[in-house]
DNA sequence: AAATTTTACTACAACGTTTTAGTGTTAATA
DNA sequence: TATTAACACTAAAACGTTGTAGTAAAATTT
């Protein structure tokens, strides 16, 4: 059963040709003649010839495969991306191979070496909340120095001088907060993330900035940054009790923006607990565009990042620098801008 | 800049040896002197010489990458196998090619195909609807038959002869409704899909076996087979409007299970909008334990079919095929089991 | 001292392609 | 008719490895 492939060898011998004829008539080179190509062209389609990817990698030094390295898969933001990613390639020929670094700094160098070392002609990856913590760009640097090509999204660093793809998050953030203001919300409630994570970090200058545009003075007490846990199930029940105690301590407000959904449906939980109408009462809204948006009650109003552009741009942008040369001196920073897709909590 | 990769030969010329030499030394081999090894190591290190995986691949027939092929990867099913299958790969020292057939039949064979012509040992495979609602499995037999193994998870068929990793989705479906009915429910809504999903189909048989053993006489109003839409987003539309019109026809149940989260997070919202309580009116259980479940409120109640699980299951399988060439002969079915994960919804 | 074994290497083929540089024929040109 | 050009093909190298077979020189045995 094992039918194995069939090569150009066993092709020219069963013909009685040489092994460039066939090569060059399987590729419709002009220098055979019209007889011998149909009839090699025939013979390997009855045996169903399909041109060896590997030998051909060798030869071209090019495997047409790119590699991705995220920090988390089973995210909607981030499986987005993948997807942008995913259509693009494989419509410009190219493969994708996946790594996950499981925001580890580790197990990040470990994945990119194997990929450095392995099938990809460029990468695309978004870094490790780790390795943002330790600033630590050494294997980033290694592999663009071997002459790969290395594509930043989202989670970047300005220490890195290569192509990147961000979201514009501080000026997203800004219309997400005065999309509250507007709606006369003036105590708004920040949830937010530690301040190493750029994203979080621009996004909490984005509400700082709308605030002060908007004449409000900020409230330490509002602004939540919330500490890293283990997983972000854990991270919401921190989430959860801070924001009670919040409420319990007093303290008021009437509108909140998160910067992902966890934390705004957190937020959800702990007023529909309390029995505070959304959007009524609260309203509330958040970084995101993700699944749960769309199935809590009240739907959430959210800041769309255009994951999938994101990926799609990542693609375009590397794969012009694998075609293209003379690409590779300049390097790029394309920013994706956000839109505000309005549900029902606010 | 562009440090290409220093190549065996390179080191040879360098060192004033030939290339076995360096091929050995690297390797350990016996056969070299202490000393030269050590020079060599040393270079080597220095020059941080990298082995050429594709050359390698080409000269071993081995690329040591899994191709994995799934509907859609926005999903939390799919990415939690995903996970599991890197996990386990990396693990081993294989590498994971993703693509998505996006529920099309033409793109899975193009995909395929792809996979087959090239980087790949084996595939892991998840179907398409459109292939399971076709039934036309050429391209599987075809890359079958050249011997590359394929793997075969969740969205399966008994048409193919292979290695196949299944939930036991008729038993998970019959503890799921046992499960209300023991909380005292005997009215249960069903919120299926159409019968050729093979994974619909079994929870359905699963809903109607329950009912029998526990003597309740199954209500065809009460059994939703949701149409297919474009977007899981249109399903919940139409399926809303349908359970919407349910009730307003009169028609009363005290419980609810769905084949997925996102039709009981569609039945969630009707029931608010019509200020029926839950859990205490109605007990709702759902498949699939992703995101959405977590952070509903009511939280939801699911049955779990540890997608990770199955992603390391299936990933075993291929490489317990890649490895040891006697195992290709015989075909394993492996059924993972449920569990049901009590949230506030029951 | 001659024969044998061990040591420490090297040469070369092979994996499956593509491509460059030939090489005979045949046809066209001077 | 001699020279050149076009045609239709082939040989061989190259991509970077590994492994088998082979080879001197040194060490050991008889």
């Amino acid at each position: 059963m094992n039918k194995k492939r069939i090569t150009l060898k066993e092709i020219a011998t069963e013909l009685g040709v040489s092994v460039s004829t066939v090569s060059k008539s399987l590729n419709n080179s002009p220098e055979i003649g019209e007889e011998t190509k149909k009839n090699v062209v025939a013979f390997a389609k009855a045996h169903q010839y399909r041109t060896n990817t590997i030998a051909l990698s060798l030869k071209n030094r090019k495997t047409k495969t790119i590699g991705v390295i995220i920090p988390e898969i089973v995210h909607y933001f981030f499986s987005n991306v993948i997807n942008g990613i995913e259509n693009y390639a494989s419509q410009q020929g190219y493969n994708v191979i996946i790594a996950v670094s499981n925001e580890s700094f580790e197990k990040e160098v470990l994945q990119m070496e194997a990929m450095a070392n392995g099938f990809i002609d460029g990468i695309i990856i978004s870094l490790a909340k780790e390795t943002l913590k330790k600033q630590d760009y050494y294997h980033l640097q290694e592999t663009m120095a071997m002459g790969i090509p290395v594509i930043l999204f989202d989670r970047v660093t300005s220490n890195l001088s290569c192509d990147k793809v961000v979201v514009d998050d501080k000026s997203g953030a800004e219309a997400a907060t005065t999309f509250l203001i507007n709606k006369g919300r003036k105590k708004i409630l920040l949830l937010s993330t530690q301040d190493y994570l750029n994203v979080g970090n621009h996004r909490t200058n984005g509400y700082l900035d709308a605030l002060k545009k908007n004449g409000i003075f900020p409230d330490n007490r509002l602004i939540i940054k919330c500490n890293d846990q283990r997983s972000s199930e854990e991270e919401m029940v921190v989430l959860e009790k801070q924001i009670e105690a919040l409420i319990d301590e007093g303290v008021d407000f009437d509108g909140v923006f998160a910067v992902n959904e966890i934390y705004l449906a957190a937020a959800l939980r702990v007023l529909r607990a309390k029995n505070i109408k959304v959007p009524k009462e609260v309203s509330m809204i958040c970084f995101t565009d993700g699944v749960i948006s769309r199935y809590t009650t009240p739907r959430l109003t959210t800041v769309s990042q255009h994951a999938e552009e994101m990926g799609i741009t990542s693609a375009e942008l590397l794969i012009e620098k694998l075609e293209d040369e003379s690409s590779m001196d300049k390097t790029i920073t394309k920013i994706i801008q956000c839109s505000i897709v309005e549900r029902e909590s606010t």
